[in-house]
RNA sequence: GCCCCGUUCGUCUAGGGGUCUAGGACGGCGCCCUUUCACGGCGUUAACACGGGUUCAAAUCCCGUACGGGGUACCA
């Protein structure tokens, strides 16, 4: 066992986003790989984006998808809590210690001036106010005001919150596993909010003291993070932990199919597909949506599909297992540049699964469709009605709904390839094809086309006369499994049954 | 605006100075298989953003420009 540590860290503001869905399996992978250990943080510093169920909807999703972290919230572990409103206080601990280092300070600005500051600096040409190092020499502040006067508000218990203060002329760098060397001036970064006014911590101190704790050893995260990776380090070295610090890698971002922007929850309305793991339901149906499961993915088809959006083990093989994934993942071969959501290819990663899954699996999996309309078979028939669907299925759904005239009659009928192919007169040559069904024994594929054939050449009819018809009496349409087979099973009185109503209903149409 | 990151076929990507007249996959197109639809097989389409360097040699290294993305909150 390696002490490679990573963590997942997700925000439970909603359902998990399938870009988050990627930054967990790259976390999963490279902690499998190393014989690390991956582990799940609730990130929930936010009251004011708190939404219930999230928490149970991420989990559940790793859960479907594999992927499930050996340690942290809902699994436990030795540095538990892992939801960090439940660590409120050593945050706390850690922010002063941080003030008292003079790293940070005390600030009561409130939200209002601040805006209000924003608004009056636009006024006045500059569109980018920043708390730094230069504004906060004008601002109610430890930096600005008297220390008795600071000691005075925050005894009476005034609003404040701490800041970070950052040096004024500094180069910050660090390496990053996917990128290279990246560097901040700090004149540049402004002095971020590390404890908010309610004691809360932002994601900027709660994840440095966290990741330090928790001994995470990589911060594998979305390249929105890079930003404010300098504001990071500087806290580690604030800390005194610099040299000890986690190593950072930052995933290209999963864009929009148009290119235009960064996948977001609206983009599975725009383009009809899914964007989420699992189905969420909300109070309004335009913050409700259904996920990959729903639509019929396997998930391993999805994460083999999102294991590719941004990562390629540099050889030819496209179909991995999350076993082969594991064991050749390397963050290294992450691609920098952002990757478009190609649902096209999504679809052919699921068809691949479908057609290599076991009949028995997939009967397993579409039992709960079939039972939802309504059709009674026995587990032995589902999987019978796999094996003949499969090869044809791109969704886990379409093993049900383009099989209806399996599980029931046929619903309805290709009128106009009846019209052009059904001749009244030969309807007796149909007829013996019926008795010759009844009697075929035994009832198998090879026994039965061996005597259609024979019949075909007795009465001298083109195998195009009568093949297409009977594909049609069976299932309604031209499209399908082959005949001989949907017959084996359907089996011999629903196969005769249904052939001789069928007849009767062509010659309604050509009479 | 400012800061950071990126840029190879329509899309996902291989490529890490010569083996690149740039490989694979998805999609598209065509053919074969099959008197169904698919699967499958074969073939085809199509790319190194641009401009300067460095070098005997650059898709690969450096600089600039353009374009794209991200960030710029007491959100994560």
């Amino acid at each position: 066992m390696s002490n490679i540590r990573v963590r997942f860290a997700p925000s439970p503001t909603g359902p998990l986003h399938i870009g988050g869905v990627r930054t967990a399996l790259y976390n999963y992978l490279f902690a499998k790989k190393h014989g690390g250990t991956f582990l799940l943080r609730i990130e929930d510093t936010d009251q004011g984006r708190y939404v219930p169920g999230a928490e149970d909807y991420i989990i559940e999703s790793l859960k479907w998808c594999g992927i499930l972290p050996d340690e942290g919230q809902g699994i436990g572990g030795p540095f538990a809590p892992y939801r960090q409103s439940e660590r409120k206080e050593i945050y706390q601990k850690h922010a002063l210690e941080l003030v008292s280092n003079g790293s940070a300070y005390y600030a009561f600005d409130t939200p209002d001036e601040l805006d209000a500051k924003r608004q009056s600096e636009a006024a006045a040409g500059n569109h980018n106010f920043k708390y730094d190092h230069i504004s906060r020499r004008a601002m109610k502040n430890a930096l600005t005001l008297p220390a008795h006067e600071v000691q005075h508000r925050l005894a009476t218990g005034e609003d404040y919150v701490i800041r970070l203060k950052v040096p004024e002329n500094e180069t910050v760098m660090f390496t990053d596993l996917i990128r290279g060397e990246v560097s901040f001036q700090t004149g540049e970064l402004d002095d971020k909010v590390l404890m908010k006014s309610d004691g809360m911590p932002t994601y900027h101190l709660a994840n440095i003291v966290d990741d330090h704790l928790m001994k995470i050893t990589h911060v594998i995260r979305g390249e929105e993070w890079l930003p404010s990776t300098g504001h990071h380090v500087l806290l580690y070295r604030a800390f005194g932990w610099e040299a000890i610090m986690p190593k950072f890698s930052h995933l290209p971002l999963i864009l929009k199919p148009d290119g235009k922007g960064k996948l977001s929850k609206r983009d599975g309305a725009k383009f009809g597909m899914p964007v989420f793991p699992l189905a969420w339901k909300a109070e309004s149906e335009e913050d409700s949506f259904d996920g990959f499961r729903e639509f019929g993915f396997l998930p391993q088809a999805v994460i083999n599909f999102l294991a590719f959006l941004g990562w390629n083990p540099g050889t030819e093989q496209e179909i991995f297992s999350l076993a082969e994934l594991c064991e050749a993942f390397s963050l290294e071969k992450i691609s920098k540049g952002g990757a478009r959501f190609d649902y096209d290819k999504a679809k052919w990663y699921n068809q691949q699964y479908l057609h290599a899954a076991a009949d028995s699996d997939l009967a397993a999996q579409i039992k709960p469709l079939a039972e939802a309309k309504g059709y009674q078979v026995s587990d032995e028939y589902l999987a019978k009605v796999c094996h003949l669907m499969k090869g044809r299925a791109t969704f886990l759904s379409d093993l049900v709904v383009q099989a209806s005239y399996l599980f029931g009659d046929v619903q309805s009928f290709d009128n106009e390839n009846i019209v052009k192919r059904w001749k009244p007169e030969s309807h007796p040559n149909f007829e013996a094809l019926a008795v010759l069904m009844e009697s075929t024994e035994p009832f198998d594929a090879p026994t039965l086309e061996e005597r259609v054939k024979n019949l075909m050449t007795e009465r001298s009819l083109k195998p195009g006369e009568v093949m297409p018809l009977l594909r049609i009496a069976l299932a309604g349409t031209m499209q399908g499994p082959g005949v001989y087979e949907m017959m084996v099973v359907l089996g011999r009185q629903r196969t005769v049954a249904r052939l001789r109503r069928a007849f009767d209903y062509f010659d309604t149409l050509n009479p």
